[in-house]
DNA sequence: CACTCCTATAGATTATGCCTATCCAATTAG
DNA sequence: CTAATTGGATAGGCATAATCTATAGGAGTG
C-alpha cells in the first residue's frame, strides 16, 4: 500500500472516474488504473465497480474510503504541524553553565527563555568546563555556556562577550581607594584564590604568571561565592568577574578595574561541531548575550 | 513522503543505527541512507545526528517519531480492520423482492438476516420485476429476489428453488374434493386472475395458453392478497404459489396440486452481471433459500 | 449504426529505489 | 601510536516499477 495509490483512490471517488482522476493527479489514465488494480490486489477485494459510463465504490471501497482519507490527511498535517511546532518553539533544549557563570546568569536566562518560549522544555546543568565538553560530545548537552579557550576539535565555540576581571576588596585594604590600581600592586595584599578546577582559577593564575606577579595567596577556595565571602570578611583581595560584581548588592565589597592591564575572560557558547544545532539553541544563546550582567567597569 | 521512508526512519530509531536498520528492513545500508536523506530534505531539517559510532534523533526527529509511528500503525491496522469488518458482516446490502414473493418471504428473511448479521445495514425494496432489473443495472440494488426468466444480459441469475402453483379454492367448489385434479378441469370453475403486471400473472396466463385452457376469468386483481381474499369468499378458484399456501393459516381455503401437469415458477436471485457482488449477497441469498416457505404439496 | 466516452491492455520508456564497491571518520585493539 | 573495526556517505551500475503512448473493447447516445 503506497501513498500515491491512496491519493489515486480518493481522486477517483471525488472525480467519479478514472480519467478525470488521472487528469487531476497529472498522470496518464492507464498508470492510474494499474495502481488501483495493485491496491485492489493487496486489499483482496475490488474497490470499484466499473460500469461503463460511471464508476462506483464497492462496499469494500466504502470501507476503505474514510481510512484512506485519514492517512492522507495525517500525512498532509505532519508537515504543517511540525512547522507550527518549530515556529512556536516546541522542543527540548539541554544547556549547561560553568559554576563561575551559572549563579549570576543562569537564573535570569531561564526566566527570560521560559517567558519567550513557554512551549519549550529547558533542562539546565551546571558543570565544570571539561564535563560540559564531555556531555556535549556525548550528545547529552545541546549548548554549554563556558569560558574560552576550548581546545577540543569536536567543540564549536561562539564567542559571546568579553568580561573584565575586577579587583575585589573591602575598604580595609587601601588598594580600592587609590586613584588607579596597577597590576603589580596585587602582590602587596593577601589574595583569595579560586581553585584551578575552575577555568576562571586557571585564568587568574595564568594571568598572574604572565604579569610576573608573586601573589600572597592566603586561601584556595572551590567556589566563587566562598571567594566573595572571604573578601567580604576582609581576609584578602581577589580578581573576580564583572558578573559577580554586577550581582553583588551587599555593598560590602568594592570592585575596581586595574588601570594598566585588564585581565579578561571570553564567554562563549559551546556546541557540538558535528551535530545539527538544536532548534532553540540560537535563541537561547541570544538570550544569554542579552541577559549577561555586565557593568561599565 | 513515502511509507517505506517512514519505516526506515523508525527502524533506525529502534535499532539505533543505519546499518542495523538496513539489515532489519532487508535492504542495503546505502539505500536506506539515501531514503532518509530524501525524507530529511522533504521535512527541511535533519532527523538524525550522525555521531560516528551512534546515531541520535535531532529535536525535529523527536517530533517526527510519534507521527511516523502513528501513520505506520494506521496502515498496518487498515488491512486487519477491514478483514475483521468483512468477517463480522459489516457493510450495507440493498435487496429487492417482487410483490408475489415479498409478503411470504421478506419478513422471515429480514429477521434471520438481522439476527445473523447484526452489524450489517439491510435496505429492502419491493418492486415489479422490471423495476428490480432496472435498479440492479443502475447499481441501486445489490440483489433482487424474483422469478425466472429474466432475459436482460446485464443481469446474472442464480436459480434458488422451484415453486409449484397450487389450485386454491373453497369447499364451495368440488374441484378440491376430488381425488385428482386435471388441468382441463380448471375451465369448469370461475377463475380469479392476477394482473399481468406481475410476472406470476404472466406465468399463469402463459401456462393456460400452453394447456389450451379457456379460463372463465371473473376477476383481474392487482395483488395476490386480493386473489386470496376473493377465493376465500368463494368467488372462484385460482392458481397460487406454494409460499402463499404455506403462509395461509386461516383454513378457509384449500390448496391442491394438479395431478397431471404441475405449473411451476423458478425463484432466482438476480444480480448485476458486471459488478462485483456485495460481500453479504451470498449469505443473503442462502438465507432466502433456507427461509423460503415451501410445503410438501 | 456511427459516435463518443471511458476503462483495460500491451509494449516502450523513464525514473527511482536498490545494489556493489569504495571512501572516510570515529572508536577500539594491539 | 598504528592498525583494525565499526558505521555512515558517496559513486556508479542495475533492475524493478511507475509512467507514457497507442489501441482495444464495452456501454451509452444521437
Amino acid at each position: 500500500m503506497e501513498i500515491h495509490q491512496l491519493e489515486y483512490f480518493v481522486a477517483i471517488v471525488e472525480t467519479g472516474g478514472f480519467s478525470r482522476a488521472a487528469e487531476r493527479c497529472n498522470i496518464a489514465q492507464p498508470s492510474l488504473s494499474q495502481q488501483i488494480i495493485k491496491l485492489e490486489n493487496e486489499i483482496g477485494y475490488p474497490l470499484f465497480d466499473r460500469l461503463g459510463r460511471k464508476v462506483v465504490l464497492t462496499d469494500v471501497g466504502r470501507m476503505m474510503l474514510p481510512r484512506a482519507n485519514a492517512i492522507l490527511e495525517n500525512i498532509r498535517e505532519i508537515k504543517v504541524e511540525m512547522q507550527t511546532e518549530i515556529q512556536e518553539g516546541h522542543g527540548t533544549l539541554t544547556v549547561g553553565f560553568i559554576p563561575t557563570i551559572a549563579p549570576f546568569v543562569l537564573p535570569r536566562v531561564i526566566r527570560k527563555f521560559s517567558q519567550e518560549f513557554p512551549n519549550a522544555s529547558l533542562e539546565v546543568h551546571e558543570d565544570l568546563t571539561d564535563d560540559l565538553v564531555q556531555k556535549i560530545i556525548e550528545g547529552e548537552l545541546d549548548v554549554g555556556i563556558t569560558s574560552l579557550p576550548i581546545k577540543n576539535p569536536l567543540i564549536l565555540t561562539e564567542e559571546l562577550l568579553t568580561e573584565d576581571l575586577l579587583v575585589a576588596s573591602t575598604q580595609k585594604y587601601d588598594i580600592v581607594s587609590r586613584a588607579s590600581i596597577h597590576v603589580k600592586e596585587l602582590d602587596d595584599f593577601p589574595f583569595i584564590a579560586l581553585s584551578e578546577m575552575h577555568c576562571l582559577g586557571e585564568q587568574v593564575q595564568s594571568f598572574c604568571y604572565q604579569q610576573n606577579l608573586a601573589l600572597n595567596i592566603v586561601c584556595h577556595t572551590a567556589q566563587l561565592t566562598t571567594v566573595q565571602n572571604c573578601v567580604a570578611l576582609g581576609l584578602g583581595v581577589s580578581l573576580v568577574p564583572q558578573a559577580l560584581a554586577a550581582s553583588d548588592t551587599s555593598g560590602q565589597i568594592v570592585y575596581r578595574a586595574l588601570s594598566d592591564v585588564i585581565p579578561q575572560r571570553k564567554i562563549a557558547a559551546a556546541t557540538h561541531a558535528k551535530r545539527n544545532p538544536a532548534l532553540l539553541a540560537r535563541q537561547f544563546i541570544q538570550i544569554v548575550k542579552e541577559e549577561y550582567p555586565l557593568i561599565s567597569s
